[in-house]
DNA sequence: GCCGACGCTGTTAGCGGTAACATACCCTGT
DNA sequence: ACAGGGTATGTTACCGCTAACAGCGTCGGC
């Protein structure tokens, strides 16, 4: 019982005690059984975070902003990765919850009706993020994807222009540039005008793939003067394209992506882009498991950055 | 028991039994504590993986490797994050061994000894991967950074390039960067040259530290021939400041990186890199823990990609 | 008809800690 | 001298599950 109260630093231990205990653990190379100990105190530090990918820039950096927040509050994260599927969510979230973590957050709103039980049953604090368009089952943080989209389509027609093209991922799950999609074809018809094409990708190196697409999209329509894409990936590839093709950008063709990834702080031209906000949520989310901060629905307001591929006007 | 029988599939149940128990499961929303279940059956189906970092795109990679071969085997990766750190590292390795994992995965050779002491009484499969250069606690799965750096400059060499400048980060505790350069070096001694110039950047992005990087590095030695980048991002930076400048690449600066990230595959040319096996490191990591395949040190070999950044003999 | 094998279900103890309480001791004020 | 309070340590009963084994009905073989 003492060794227990000097490894966890509670309640009073005499130093003396406490120095020979510490001692005797660093000879033996004692490391507590967690186990046993979350058995008992029915406390686990462990927070789920639950993620559809760790390959396109914009999850690591979430994971910073939970990391710097949860850093210092005795819990820990734990990454679990679903690669878009729903089912696979479902997986990982069972896995993680039978683990009695302190408490959980997922990208998305979108959830087989399986794990939304699991979720609304497990009585801990549940932080969806990214997406505040639809309903959460405890809090969310995040933006709204649709309103990034309408946002991204009122500055492009207010720049002047009239044929524009989308370039986007194929992913049927990715269910937030979907709704950026529609938020952007949205604004486009109360503008009276409507996509002029699109273009869709999956797998594969982003960079390239955006090369690919853009040649292929204004192969197809010449006449473009806009495109749209779902990432800033395909979209760094695009603007590389349009610079080796010598494309008059943004005169001829204007560009955004969305996302904001500091990549795009190192090419030769700046891509417009909408800021996702993605530490800010980490960090956000984090306080509400944390209970720093009092649970909730809160929706962030991405910035749009002009950068210098969209007409001054 | 009968319960526990079912949702582990270990024993003989009635189908009329297990069916009921079954729904009755679903019904509750019943999640299994796998606190108790591996506290009692001294088993936990986690393999604990610890990374400097999530945000430079190889680690993500490895994380690939890992979770396509433990998929199916009922063991679940849970990831740890360092930051370059090696107290860090001690305490995220603590805390994971509190958890009494199956096995643990982590990046490096180089930990500090109370790491160390702990890595080696754990009792269970110890992967150190990316690296075989210096001693493993159990086994090893990696490439020599010193030998890649070597015959990166062999290569350098006999395209007839002889100023010869390096770039590079500034973290004192990524060994294997250190590695590379050192074997780098080793390998200009033995021709009878040095590094001409060197230039070291810390945090911010790297692409634009590239660009940045290489802008002062031929503004100071403008008589450099060629570049060599301690990773494929900065040095995709530098291509795309070259490529801007009018600079003749390859004829007369050459340049080189190191990772084969896929990123590369949109530049507009393909810079020189080396592949570093990320993805069949994960993989034979991961099946060294799943009891696929004997513990070892193996060392893969990396193959020199060069791109169209350096001169063909 | 009895025994052993088999299929299914139940019982018991214990995994390694911690909460809650109990105990022992010393000190202080009256 | 003794109650009362604080400090330091010890005792006990779990936490929720699983290993190991026990129980019990059914069936087949001799």
């Amino acid at each position: 019982m003492t060794v227990s109260r000097v490894l966890r630093n509670r309640g009073d231990v005499s130093d003396v005690t406490r120095q020979r205990v510490l001692e005797a653990a660093r000879t033996l190379g004692y490391v507590p059984n967690k186990i046993a100990g979350a058995l008992a105190s029915q406390r686990v530090n462990l927070v789920a975070v639950i993620i559809p990918s760790l390959s396109n820039m914009v999850f690591p950096e979430v994971m910073t902003g939970v990391s710097e927040v949860l850093d210092g509050t005795g819990l820990q994260p734990v990454v679990g990765v679903t690669n878009y599927s729903p089912t696979r969510e479902e997986e990982v979230l069972y896995e993680m919850l039978s683990w009695r973590p302190s408490g959980v957050i997922l990208a998305g709103l979108e959830h087989t009706s399986a794990a939304l039980a699991m979720l609304k049953n497990a009585d801990i604090p549940i932080v969806e993020i990214m997406d505040v368009d639809g309903m959460a089952v405890d809090s969310a943080v995040g933006i709204s994807h649709r309103r990034a989209g309408r946002q991204m389509a009122e500055a492009i027609i207010a720049a002047g222009y009239r044929r524009i093209g989308f370039l986007g991922t194929m992913m049927p799950h990715d269910h937030r540039a979907r709704k950026r999609l529609e938020g952007f074809e949205d604004a486009l018809h109360k503008a009276g005008l409507s996509l002029a094409d699109r273009e869709f990708y999956s797998g594969g190196s982003a960079l390239l793939k955006g090369r690919e697409m853009t040649a292929a999209i204004l192969k197809r329509s010449p006449d473009l003067d806009f495109l749209y894409y779902s990432n800033d990936m395909i979209g760094a590839g695009g603007l590389l394209y349009c610079l080796h093709e010598g494309i008059d950008v943004p005169g001829k063709v204007g560009l955004a992506g969305f996302n904001g990834v500091d990549l795009l702080d190192g090419l030769p031209r700046r891509l417009a882009t909408m800021d996702a906000c993605r530490l800010q949520i980490g960090r956000i989310a984090a306080e509400i498991i944390a209970g720093k901060r009092p649970g909730d629905v809160i929706e962030l307001s991405p910035k749009l950055e002009p950068g210098d591929t969209i007409r001054r006007a």
